[in-house]
DNA sequence: CATGAATGAGTTTTCATTCAT
DNA sequence: TATGAATGAAAACTCATTCAT
C-alpha cells in the first residue's frame, strides 16, 4: 500500500466507525484494524485522535463546499440560485449518509463545540460561504424576510438537517419530487 | 440534607455537567463531587449510569410536555393552538438551556438512538402527543399542507432547534416579539 | 421480633446464603434483608463480617460435636463406635446440607486458612476431640493401622467429605443402607 | 521480555497469588505487579478475570493428565495399574502445592461449580479420562467393589486430597515410601 | 435499640499513546 | 517507515461499615 492510500485507508476505516458508532464505539486501535494497518501507524498521519477527528470533519465540509458549487452560477435568478442551494445539500446529505452522521456525531461533542467556538458564525451548515453570500445579497435587496442572517439560515436549514437525519433513520422516505416540493416550501418560508 | 434533596443535587448535577460538557466529559465520580455526595451515592437512586441518563432525559420530557399543555386549550382556532405549541416550545427551549442542551446530547448519543428505536416515532421533540394529535388533525382538515406527519414535523420543529441552539450560543438574541415573528414564519411553512 | 430471634434470623440468612452463593455472593445488605432487619442491625450482634463467618462456622461446629455424641458410648466395643461416628457425620453432612457447603466454603477461604492456622492440629473435621480420642486409643491399642494420627484422619474421613459433597450435589444418592456400607470400608481402610 | 515470557509471568504470578491467597486476595492490579508487567497488559492475553481463571485451571489439568500418562501401560497389570495412578497423583499434587492449592481454590468458587455443572461429570480430580476408564474396567471385571462409579472415585480419591492438602499445610510430611503404603491402602479400600 | 442512607476505598476493565523492533 | 505489544490513567460500579435519626 503506498503512503497516501494508507492515509486514505485510515480517514475511510475512521469516517465509516465514527458515523456507524459514534465517538464511543471507535477506538483507535479498532479503525487500525477497519483501515488495515498497524495501530501505531495513524500516528504518522494524524498527531492524535482529536487531530484525526477534526481534520475528518473538514474533510467532509470541502466536499460539500465542492458540491454546492456544482451546477452553481452567480448568474442565474436568486430564486433558483437558492433552491439549487437547498436541493443540493439535502440531497447530498441524503446520499452521503456516513458523511451526515459524521457531521451530526462532531457537531455534537466536545469537538463540535470547540469548533464552533472558533467559529463565532453560526451557519449550521459549517463555513460555505457561498451560502452565507447569497443570504446576504437576499437581505440587501429585500428579497428575504426581514430577520438577522443566522434566523434566515435557521429557517431555511433547520427543516433540511431534520429532514436529512429522519430519511438516513428510515422515518421517511424521500425522493427527487419530495425533495424539491420541500425545498420550494423552506423558500417560502424566508422569501418576502 | 433530605432524601429526595440528594436525589435532587444529583439530578442537577447531572443534568449540568453533560448539558455543558457532554457525556464525556461528565463521570460518576465528577457528578458526584459536583452534588456534594460520594459516589456511590448516586447507586442508590440510580441503578446504573444508563439509568441516571435515561431518567434525566424522562424529566425534561415530562417538563416540556408540562408546558405545551399551560394554557393549551382544544376549544381555540386550530392555528391559535398551533402558534401557542411553537412559541411555547421555543421559549421553553432559550429559558432552560440546560435541558435543551442535555436533549440535544441525548438525541446524538447511543442513549438517543436506542430510545428512537424504542418510539418508531419521529419526532423530533420527544413524545409529545398534543404536538402530533394536533399535527394528524390539521393534516385530516387539509388544513396543513399534503405532506407526510413526519415531514410537516420536521419543517416545523426543525427551525425551532436550530434557532434554540444558536440562541443558546449568543448568536442571535431572541426576544418575545422575535419568537412570535418567527413560529408564524414556521406556520406559513406548513399550512396550506 | 425479639432480641435473640434477630440474632437467630441474621444467622439463618448468612448461613443460607454463604452456603449456596458462596462469600461473594452474600453480601452485609443481602444479609440483612434476608434475615428481614436492617443493615446495620447486623453490627449490633457481630462486630463485623470476619466475626460473623467466624462464629457461623462454630456453630456448625458445636452442632457437628453434639451429633457425634448423640448415641456415642465409651463403653461399645471399637469397631462400632468408629462405625458410629463415620456414619453420624456422613449423615449429618448429608442431611445438613447448608451446614455442608458452608464449611466447605469456610475451609477454601482466607478465613479457613487462617482459622487451621490457629489450630494446627490438621483433623480435617473440625476440632471432634471425641474423634481424636478414639483415633489416638486406636493406635495405642494396635487395632488401627501404624500411620501418623493425620494420615489415619485423611484415610477415614476424606472419603466421607468426598462422598457427602457428591451426594449433595446431586451426582450420587446415598441411602442409609449405602452410608452402611461406605463406613464399612472406609474403616477397612485404616483397621490393621 | 518477549512475548510469551509475559503470558508465562501473568501465568505465573496469578497461580501463585491465587493459591495462596485465594481468589479475593489477587485482585488484577496485584497479579499484574507480581507479573512485572502493567495492568493493562493482562488483557492482552486474558480477555477478562474469568477467561484467566479458567485457563490458569486448564492449564493445570493438562499438566495432571500429562504426568498421569507418564510410565502408564494399559498393558501392565490392573492393581499395578491403579497404585500408578494414585502414587503419581498424589505426588503430583505433594510436588506442585501451588497447583493444588489453585484446584481447591478453584473447585470452591462460583467458576467451579460452573464447570462442574459444564461437566455433569463427578469425578474429583477433574476430566481426566485415562482414570475413569479404569476405574469403568474394574466395575465391568469386578476387580473393584460393588459400588457406583462415583463412590469408588470419592473413596480412593478423597483421602488422596485430604493427603496432599494435609502435606502441603505442614501437618505431615509424606516420603516416598508413605506414598506407596497409603496408596495401597486405598486400593484396599475399593478393591473386592 | 434498630435502622438504612451515605460513604469512599477498592475492583475490573478500556483505550489513547508510546517506543523498541 | 510501519508495527503492535505494552502501558497506566481513568471510568463504572460494589460493598463493608458508620452514624444521624
Amino acid at each position: 500500500m503506498s503512503k497516501p492510500d494508507k492515509r486514505e485507508e485510515i480517514v475511510r476505516a475512521a469516517l465509516e466507525l465514527i458515523a456507524e458508532q459514534g465517538f464511543h464505539g471507535a477506538p483507535m486501535a479498532m479503525i487500525a484494524e477497519q483501515a488495515g494497518v498497524g495501530a501505531g501507524t495513524i500516528y504518522r498521519y494524524f498527531e492524535n485522535r482529536d487531530v484525526l477527528i477534526n481534520e475528518l470533519y473538514q474533510e467532509i465540509e470541502r466536499r460539500i463546499v465542492t458540491a454546492l458549487h456544482q451546477g452553481y452560477s452567480r448568474e442565474k435568478p436568486f430564486r433558483e440560485r437558492f433552491l439549487h442551494l437547498g436541493t443540493t445539500l439535502l440531497r447530498f446529505f441524503i446520499t452521503s449518509p456516513v458523511d451526515f452522521r459524521y457531521v451530526e456525531q462532531f457537531h455534537n461533542s466536545p469537538y463540535g463545540v470547540a469548533f464552533r467556538r472558533d467559529k463565532l458564525l453560526g451557519d449550521s451548515t459549517g463555513g460555505c460561504d457561498v451560502i452565507k453570500e447569497l443570504f446576504e445579497l437576499g437581505v440587501q435587496q429585500q428579497i428575504l424576510k426581514d430577520f438577522p442572517l443566522v434566523i434566515l439560515f435557521d429557517l431555511f436549514f433547520g427543516p433540511v438537517v431534520s429532514l436529512a437525519r429522519d430519511h438516513i433513520l428510515g422515518f421517511i422516505e424521500l425522493d427527487e419530487a419530495m425533495v424539491q416540493r420541500i425545498i420550494e416550501s423552506c423558500w417560502d418560508t424566508v422569501r418576502r
